[in-house]
DNA sequence: TATTAGCACTCAACATCATTAAGTGCTAAA
DNA sequence: TTTAGCACTTAATGATGTTGAGTGCTAATA
């Protein structure tokens, strides 16, 4: 069990060693501790929590760094989110005040003003994404053998992809794929929607056309898109600046890893039972505790926007494990709240 | 004027600089000379070609690096393509034998092969581009208040947005606009829809509504999405690995650079009538024949593939100025006649 | 006249060594 | 329990020497 001293002393080393990136001293933190203490009483705190194992030295004379450990601790006992402060919030009214048309373009520039305002990298997904529906799929022939296949969802989120058909292909059979989905699809969520296309569909659409196999394919595809489209990314590039990568294969893995969706997904709906659940509905993981070793040095904070009946969404920001968490999770949760109502607003508007 | 063992020399300076990234030496040379000179001989060969500003010194006692000049003299009067190896051949023959569904696939496969093979940024730019044209607009209810705006072009593209209408905004109206759209800009290049909209559509459309400004927003976005879908860009990241820069800024402005179509648009329509036309199709432009500063040390080699009746589209190269031109001038000389028959085969299947 | 061997000279890159300053742990006194 | 004091450690910095790749110039040579 830490002391109360020792507790504040781990606060500031990781409060200055955000600031500066470089080791603190016992000397510094004497200079910013609330109470009076000398520089030797902190250096026995500070051997107190390396014993503990929530700090560590980079040399045998250096000062101190917070450990992985040291940070979980930090995140999980003494983080106190910090009210965000008036530019910033000025700025975030400011921008949600435009015009939006589609509902996506709220949750796309929240992305955007988040990476703004933090600098790091912003990962936002639409409400409804977890209860996304089929809403309607529709096929029109364009002319020149060519076809326009269309798919709605539940969120009126709209797909379309052009598709060159076979010589074999007939009207009345693209009539009957068309129906056949309507029949037994709509209103299903897409993932299962998904699923059930090589199992339950194949069978059907085989009463029409003799092989099924490149209607199954454009389904499939146009799928994989109104799949793909519910992120958005912003700041991609600044992992330049907090990345401290020494290898460039590393850091275009990085990007890599980032700019694949699937991967993503992965990131962000990895559930983070290990942890303890904050009062304010925003949780941080660190790089460490992911599989993928590319993260090791990242921290991901992320929060869940309750859009009422809309469905729920995720905000989330990726940046060092040395930032400024005070800022960030105080941000975040201005913006579950803040994005949950503007949602609610449009669809209320609108419906 | 150069005698001829000069711009040999002139030709292995550059050859060693592009492989090895340090500056050349006299006795380098000397062992990959077609003929049997001594270093001395080619010291004052060197002397000679740094008087003429196509060669420099980074110090007093240092090998040579070419110049701007001396590349531009290069490209001009040197080079070669180079034919294309068998691997790669294979690889793209391979690729392009897969089955395309969108003609634009195609575009978008080139940028990625190009960028695979060369380890630079590959950006394409599609046929019909030049004469892209209206081809039919429609507006469908989706319920809710919520409408469907569908633009469809000459190249079968399409591209949709949805909409929130106003309250006040009633069927027939939505009818009205669709008509006139379709009845006065259908065939005309997106162009000169875009620069009609605002004069000869708006007394058209206030007959039938009061307000249209909402509607020409509308047709607005739509219209600049199906502008912007035009490139195709692969290989961004790899500018990490080519683009020396000191600065992290710079790098982030560069990526912002290819990032956004219009920098990029500017970048590829500028004409080199500076430069003289080459026999083969590909052009040269040395980044600091660029305004842009950000460019200096880069070299985008560009080259206009001609579909036939289909128009002309892109295929371009971002690369390091010191980069092995013959290779990919080589490169870009096969794909330009590939992509374009690809495209005709294409479309004589499928029209 | 063009080429070459030879040589003195230059300079970045590297290694070696001393100096400095920030920090620690420990001891003994308050 | 806290603190002043001190010996000790180490990265960072800077001065100094050494090396090697390269040049330009001169004088001899084909």
């Amino acid at each position: 069990m830490l002391t109360k001293r020792e507790m504040l002393v781990l606060k500031e080393i990781i409060r200055h060693y955000n600031e500066s990136g470089q080791p603190v001293g016992s000397k510094t933190i004497m200079g910013t501790l609330p109470m009076k203490v000398s520089s030797a009483t902190i250096r026995n705190d500070m051997a107190a929590l390396e014993n503990a194992g929530l700090i560590e030295k980079t040399h045998s004379s250096s000062g101190r760094v917070p450990s992985d450990q040291g940070y979980r601790y930090y995140l999980d006992h003494l983080l106190q989110p910090a009210m965000v402060n008036p530019e910033d919030l000025n700025m975030i009214q400011q921008i949600f005040h435009q015009k939006f048309y589609q509902g996506d373009d709220l949750v796309a520039q929240s992305a955007k003003i988040l990476s703004e305002l933090t600098h790091y990298t912003a990962i936002t997904l639409g409400p409804e994404v977890n209860n996304l529906r089929l809403s309607g799929f529709q096929l029109m022939p364009l002319g020149n053998r060519r076809v326009l296949a269309l798919l709605i969802t539940t969120s009126g989120q709209v797909v379309n992809k052009t598709f060159v058909i076979p010589d074999t292909v007939t009207g009345e059979q693209l009539e009957a794929v068309m129906r056949v989905i309507n029949d037994t699809l709509v209103g299903k969520p897409i993932s299962t929607v998904m699923n059930q296309l090589d199992t339950h569909l194949v069978p059907l659409i085989s009463r029409y056309i003799h092989s099924p196999d490149f209607f199954l394919d454009v389904v499939h595809r146009i799928l994989n898109e109104a799949n793909a489209d519910r992120f958005h990314i912003s700041g991609k590039m600044n992992i330049l600046d907090y990345a401290q990568m020494d290898d460039v294969d590393q850091l275009k893995s990085l990007y890599h890893l980032i700019d694949t969706e699937d991967q993503l997904t992965a990131l962000l709906s990895l559930d983070d039972t290990t942890n303890e659940p904050s009062e304010h509905g925003v949780t941080v993981r660190l790089g460490h505790e992911f599989p993928n070793q590319l993260l090791s040095h990242m921290s991901l904070i992320r929060a869940t926007y309750h859009a009422g009946e809309y469905g729920d969404g995720i905000i989330a920001i990726l940046g060092p494990s040395s930032m400024p968490y005070s800022r960030v999770v105080g941000l975040l949760d201005l913006f579950r709240d803040e994005l949950a109502r503007r949602i609610a607003d449009y669809y209320r508007d609108h419906d």
